[in-house]
DNA sequence: ACCGCCGGGTGCC
DNA sequence: ACCGCCGGGTGCC
């Protein structure tokens, strides 16, 4: 008993108190412990150093048992009383085995705390022994500490085997790497090439629904009706969310769960993943098949009670709160209202946040109670009956629902075809909200489908978790239907006091939730804190870079056991991107079992997922007026010569960002000629102080006509006399003539601090002062372009004036050059970009989404504005008025009108300037698809050369 | 007997 | 632990 205290007396949680029924505490200390001291950031590139066989001691003084060929943990224990060189040996649960022995662990102590190597350990054989068995470790690291390793270890009498060794039983990633190390020398494996991995990985989304998943139709309370794929979709949630499967690589074997991977085996059977990736393309309808799941799938299968408009008039709430003794929380017996899970939100507080989740009882069962339970008869346990009327109560019909407390189902044994639903305690049951968290830029979607999708007449509770005053109370947000906050409000409400780390939810829905990719975040570590029964990743992308991204998602499922990061690595991430065949098959499999993705191309059964009505694409060539071609053919000759110095020289990249501004100069000269002269890099461009000058003003005269209110820094009001200045920034005389005089010779610009002087402000030339706040209708000129635009834009309301329109360019500024033309047409248009204020932005798209008469028929849209998830479909028509670098930026773009809603043909015009930058961008663009699509897995200097080369061509160098 | 041998107590780090 | 190690009991064969 004594030496039980120290189990964990090393590192930060020395002050645990383990005197109290230590039992039941310390798998989920330990693990925590063991992901903790395994945060080993980046495994990548690791070598085998070597194996050495080891011995396990102590082991009669632990619960943790092994298997053979199982994996196991080594975990320093600096703080050990007896040996600070002590190394523990835990299994996959993090339920301690043993220790190594003394002297071995003297010399693992120096090289695991030098971080020379990381040791990994699996058992072969003498698992069944009572005191002492052998371990096999293998020694991983960077080459270069490579000999080190060996001599240190060498130096203490312990020789590592750098052959390959056969052995025994060893499991399958294990051998085979043996063998790998085998037949190459130093440890260096073949990978696969590029080209196999970045295949692997596109397949490894596809494809992933069998035909064999039925339909589901949704609740009531969804008010649109769901395409076929769509119901696939729910059906597949409501079955990963209710059907009792084990995990991917668990099995029954015997008593026991047995993981096939780490070859680890427990008595309890394994936490499931309650949920999954939902990884379907944008548009195929995410967010509405996931309200439909929220409104489909309560308890027991059962849709979500909600108050409804007609029929009975009291509500729900009211009326159970009354029946319900608060001391049937526990167990819910004799409730028999049939709303009573309605009321189960509505316990005081307190009890709340004394109950146990589900999901701690369940990790803090010591072994011991877990066999006490288990060996009790079921059809004796008293609860069962209970849990059946409960479960009555709530759903009006007797389910299957079996005997389930603390996790220790063990009703008639579920065998794996048959696949249960899984029980669900008292406890379970109270959860009634969902939480969404989505990223800003979706979150007014998320608000609109809501409010689309769900029927007139049924009152859902949605509370939008945002702004400085929201409610923080945990009972409040515990009796919401539905909360969605976004991933910058978890990260600022980060700490424990969070009320979203308190409430025990139903379900944590992710949107985007690649964004939770890299595990270093604050909203990473947040999001893994959640009390959840159910968790989900909606992702169009879930693999963005490499296997890497996938960790943290399959953590946030608490996907066991590679939620912990040393199982992860070992078992899948490292073998991968080794290139090792059975370490990705693996991958595929789980990836699989958790996974739905459809695309819009996808087919089923032979017929497309969707039909989305046609969409064409046609290029309008646009010739430039003979003023325009002189501008730009001078400008372009100018930039030539520049560029093919730095060519000459072979400066291109430490001149890039000039190149880029030369390049940035002919894109905006193609589009519009007073595109020019608007950043301080233009103006580093210019040539002689007259041009300069002349830039200046063209700057200040945009920022004056584009209609924004431009707000002098000094005074913080609208500019009165402007003035600008050599670094382009705009101010109030008087103002800036004040800054200048009280700092004298070291005067700086209160924006960007470069110097400034009284001599260099620029103004307006007196005659255009009096024209600033006019109609400017006299200083506005039209091109090529614009006249391009407007032509087509005629044309289609003369054909039917109730047709939208998106247009499109990457220079906001063009947009404002665009205002005019329409207004004096008289066209109603909304702009929308990357400015706006999300409220602004919710606005804008409600008014051009509407059908009403008074609605705009056009949007002048940003290229990037917003992100995935932007629904435009009122819009039949794009105009891109531009070329971008990245075709699938283009793309994206269409698809927010060319999507699921879109009721019309689809008829997207590009504009690209003959003989211009621009025809060759869209050369480049065709090129750089294969190079993205090579680009895995190329080296820096290869995307570097491209680089040069796409700008040489560019430029016809 | 300042040894060897026997057998009981004992046991991770 | 069906070991090794420790230390007390013992002492020709």
């Amino acid at each position: 008993m004594f030496s039980n205290r120290w189990r964990f007396g090393w590192d930060r949680y020395t002050e645990v108190d383990l005197f109290t029924d230590h039992n039941d505490t310390n798998a989920e200390t330990l693990s925590q412990a063991i992901r903790a001291a395994s945060e080993e950031p980046d495994a990548d590139g690791s070598v085998l150093f070597g194996h050495l066989q080891g011995t396990v001691v102590g082991l009669r003084y632990y619960t943790g048992v092994v298997n053979s060929g199982e994996m196991v943990g080594l975990v320093r224990q600096p703080q050990n009383p007896y040996d600070r060189n002590a190394v523990m040996v835990a299994n996959i649960y993090g339920n301690q085995v043993g220790h190594i022995k003394k002297e071995l662990a003297a010399a693992m102590a120096y090289v695991m705390d030098n971080k020379l190597a990381k040791v990994e350990g699996v058992v072969h054989s003498g698992t069944k022994n009572k005191f002492t068995m052998p371990v096999m470790l293998s020694f991983w690291g960077k080459e270069e500490k490579k000999n080190t390793v060996i001599e240190m270890m060498a130096r203490r009498g312990y020789k590592l085997n750098t052959g390959g060794i056969g052995q025994a039983g060893s499991n399958q990633s294990h051998s085979s790497q043996g063998a790998r190390a085998l037949s190459l020398k130093k440890g260096v494996t073949i990978p696969l090439t590029a080209e196999e991995l970045k295949n692997a990985f596109d397949n490894l989304f596809e494809g992933l629904m069998e035909s064999k998943d039925g339909e589901k139709e949704a609740a009531k309370s969804v008010g649109t009706p769901l395409l076929p794929h769509q119901k696939k979709a729910l059906s597949w949630m409501c079955a990963r969310e209710n059907k009792s499967g084990l995990p991917p690589f668990w099995e029954k074997r015997g008593e026991l769960y047995y993981n096939t991977l780490t070859c680890f085996s427990a008595k309890e059977i394994p936490e499931r993943v309650r949920g999954g990736i939902l990884a379907d393309d944008m548009g195929l309808g995410k967010t509405l098949t996931t309200i439909a799941l929220i409104l489909t799938n309560f308890h027991n299968g059962k849709p979500l009670p909600v108050e409804t408009c007609e029929g009975q008039s009291s509500p729900l709430k009211a009326r159970t709160k009354k029946q319900m003794p608060p001391k049937l929380e526990g167990d819910g017996a004799g409730v028999s209202s049939r709303a009573a899970a309605s009321l189960r939100t509505d316990i005081p507080q307190a009890e709340v946040t004394c109950a146990h989740t589900p999901d701690e009882s369940e990790k803090s069962i010591s072994k011991g109670k877990i066999k006490a339970i288990k060996r009790k008869p079921s059809k004796d346990a008293p609860g069962f009956q209970e849990d059946l009327d409960f479960a009555a109560a709530l759903g009006g019909l007797i389910s299957d629902t079996g005997f389930k407390k603390k996790k220790t189902s063990k009703k008639a044994t579920p065998t794996l075809s048959s696949d249960p639903s899984i029980p669900e305690s008292a406890e379970d049951l109270k959860a009634r909200a969902t939480l969404i968290i989505c990223p800003l830029s979706v979150l007014s979607n998320w608000l609109d489908q809501f409010e689309q999708h769900v029927s007139a007449n049924v009152k859902l509770n949605v509370y939008l978790y945002y702004g400085s005053d929201r409610n923080r109370s945990t009972k409040f947000l515990s009796s919401q239907d539905v909360v969605i906050t976004t991933y910058n409000i978890l990260s600022s409400d980060n700490g424990d006091k969070s009320p979203l780390h308190v409430v025990n939810w139903l379900r944590v829905v992710l949107d985007e939730g690649h964004i939770i990719r890299n595990p270093d975040t604050l909203m990473s570590k947040a999001v893994l804190r959640f009390k959840a029964q159910r968790r989900w990743i909606l992702s169009g992308t879930p693999i963005q870079n490499s296997v890497k991204d996938l960790w943290m998602l399959l953590a946030f499922l608490h996907l066991k056991p590679f939620d912990v990061r040393e199982w992860w690595n070992r078992v899948i991430q490292r073998p991968v991107t080794q290139g090792n065949k059975e370490g990705l098959q693996n991958l595929q499999t789980l990836v699989k079992c958790i996974t739905l993705r459809r695309t819009k191309n996808s087919e089923v059964n032979g017929r497309p997922l969707v039909s989305l009505p046609e969409k064409t694409v046609c290029v309008e060539k646009v010739e430039l007026s003979q003023a325009e071609r002189e501008e730009y053919e001078l400008a372009r000759n100018e930039g030539r010569n520049t560029i093919g110095r730095y060519v000459a020289e072979g400066t291109v990249l430490s001149n890039y960002a000039h190149v880029l501004a030369i390049l940035m100069r002919l894109r905006q000269l193609c589009c519009h000629p007073d595109l020019l002269a608007k950043t301080s890099t233009d103006l580093g461009a210019a040539a002689t102080p007259a041009e300069l000058r002349e830039r200046l003003i063209e700057k200040l005269r945009m920022v004056l006509a584009s209609g924004s209110d431009e707000e002098c820094s000094v005074c913080l009001e609208s500019v009165r006399l402007p003035v600008i200045t050599h670094c382009a920034h705009v101010y109030c005389r008087p103002c800036i003539a004040q800054v200048i005089s009280t700092e004298k010779e070291t005067a700086r610009c209160p924006l960007c601090r470069s110097e400034i002087k009284t001599s260099e402000l620029v103004e307006f030339p007196q005659e255009e002062m009096g024209e600033e706040n006019g109609t400017n209708s006299e200083k506005w000129r039209t091109s090529s372009k614009v006249q391009a635009l407007m032509a087509n834009l005629l044309r289609l309301r003369s054909e039917d004036n109730r047709i939208k329109c998106l247009v499109v360019s990457q220079f906001t500024r063009f947009l404002t050059i665009l205002e005019t033309p329409l207004r004096e047409h008289g066209f109603s248009y909304v702009r929308l970009d990357g400015t706006m204020s999300l409220k602004k932005r919710t606005q804008v798209i409600q008014e051009f989404q509407s059908s009403a008469d008074s609605s705009p028929v056009i949007m002048l849209l940003s290229l990037k504005a917003g992100g995935v998830g932007l629904n435009l479909t009122a819009a039949s028509h794009v105009f891109l008025m531009d070329p971008a670098w990245n075709p699938a930026t283009e793309e994206q773009c269409i698809d927010r009108c060319h999507r699921l809603g879109q009721k019309r043909k689809v008829c997207v015009t590009k504009f690209i300037v003959k003989d211009s930058v621009e025809e060759n961008m869209v050369k480049i663009q065709k090129k750089k698809q294969d190079l993205l699509e090579k680009a895995f897995g190329s080296t820096n200097t290869d995307r570097k050369a491209s680089r040069i080369s796409d700008i040489k061509a560019l430029m016809e160098l």
